[in-house]
Order: C-alpha cells, then structure tokens, then sequence
DNA sequence: TGAAATAGGACTACGCAAGTCGTATTTACA
DNA sequence: TGTAAATACGACTTGCGTAGTCCTATTTCA
C-alpha cells in the first residue's frame, strides 16, 4: 500500500547513475551489475524512459543511453508519469476514470485526499534528479 | 501504484460518519448502505479499528460502534496504521526489514526517497478526522 | 561478418487486495 | 426466556497488478 513500483525505483537510479558520470553513455549491462537489478527489466524500464524522451537511446555496438536534459529539468514525477503511464493517484478519484470507483457518488473523503494528493504531486514535482546525490 | 487500499478509504469514511454525526452510536449496516461499502469489508475495517482503539463497539442489539477519541485526536495515520497493520513505507527500506529489498546495499535513491516519506507522514499524521468535514 | 547493444512481444509466477461465506457470540427487549 | 439485532472472526475464492523470464529482431561499430 501506498509503495513505489520497483520499475520506478530501477528508472530512479539508472537516471541518477547516468546524471552522476556527467551524463557520459551507460549500458544496461552495467547499470544491472553495478545495482543488481535484473538486466531485462531495467532493459524494459529504459526502453519506457527512452520513449518518454527523458533520456536518449544509442543503439549497436558501443551504444547505450545518456540524458535526453539536463539532470535539473527531469523531476521525480516525469520519471513516474513516463514508467507508469498513468497519473499518480492516492485513490481512483485521482487516476482517470473516477467514475469508476464503486463508491464515487456517496463518497465523503474525495476532498481531504484531494489535499494530501495535491501535496504528493508537489513534492515529486519539485524533486529533481540533480537533487539525488 | 502509491494508492491507498479499500480498506482505508472505508475506514476514513466510517470514522467520520460516525463523528459527523456527535459520535451517535452507528452500526456497520447503517453505513454500509449509506456509502455503498459491502457490508463484510467494512464489519472487519471496524473490527480492527476497535482493536486498534479508534473506535469503541457496542455489542448485541441497539449495539454498533462510537468514536473512543476525539476527532480531533484521530490522525489519518492512525487510521491507516490501525487498518493496515503496518508502517507506511513508500519503499521497502521504509517498511519492516529493510534489509529484505534485492537492491538494499547498491541502492541510490534511499536519502531522497526519505525525504518523501518523511514529508507523506507527516501529511498523515497532521491531518486529523475532524478536518475531513 | 560478428559481437555488442537496444527494441519489444509473449509468457509465467506470485502476492496482495477485495470480496464472500459460514458460524459463533453478545445483548436488548417483547 | 427466546428471538432478533448486532458484533467477532476465521476460511476461502477471485481477480489483478507487479516482477521477472524468455525469445527473437534490429541496429551499429570494428
């Protein structure tokens, strides 16, 4: 309950890992080793981070990935949203779709997790990857 | 991912029906209907917020439960703790045996993530039930 | 051309959340 | 004193999401 993905954590560090060698280019290979993380699904994690246009993929020999920005312009939050796909929500009245919560219409609590959610999104938001020495 | 279960959602709304109302003694029936909650679910939600302290059940006919605090001496937090059983811990290494996490020695991101734990608890624990109005 | 790297789909295993069911116990009140 | 209304609680089922594995294709450097 109210934990991170293990993927969001994976993409976390590789991120910090690339940020901390001056951006220079990184393979999954080492990233896995050097974290033991298991090489495919950071392989997946990357891919997703790559897509999401936070870091830049070089493919063949000699390939692997650098920042696609700066390390000050890519916040906690992108790194969730791109991994994820989805917003980051407390409850379902925060994720698409509220509707589709079984209690929506008689549910008295939306406001006050409204507030707490807010809150969540402005300390992801404002953490950057510069930030995680 | 990051969401709050069922079970604290029908808690929090529990919690405050019963203090929304002058803590006028309510049963599991009354509020299951009321808010849509299946009956059973919520029947253990309040099991365990009676165990917990946060609430006092009255047992046989015209039984049901009350408030045993204040809503003002009831945080978010306790209802949670009481319900889940557990710390609240975006990570692992914030949870019991942090040592169990397949990355716990190499990982990176501990410090940072501390202080977005620390920043949720305290939203938790600052927030109390007679705020959630 | 071969090795090193990313790209990406398909699949499995597991755990947890959510809900259901059945039964026991307590107590007010007719 | 019996019955109905209420809590207490364990056992079970189901579904879904997370995490991980496996396999193959593609790209590119040397």
């Amino acid at each position: 309950m109210l934990k991170l993905s293990k993927k969001v954590e994976y993409g976390l560090i590789a991120v910090r890992h690339i940020a901390s060698l001056n951006n220079q280019i990184s393979t999954v290979k080492e990233i896995s080793e050097k974290y033991a993380i298991p090489s495919d699904v950071l392989a997946k994690v990357m891919q997703r981070l790559t897509k999401g246009k936070l870091i830049t993929s070089h493919q063949g020999a000699m390939g692997g990935y650098t920042l696609a920005r700066r390390a000050e312009e890519i916040s906690v939050m992108d790194v969730i949203a791109v991994i994820e796909g989805t917003q980051v929500g407390i409850a379902q009245c925060f994720a698409e779709e509220p509707q589709n919560c079984s209690i929506f219409h008689a549910c008295t609590i939306k406001n006050p997790l409204g507030k707490i959610q807010h809150n969540l999104e402005h300390v992801f938001n404002s953490m950057k990857v510069s930030e995680i020495v």
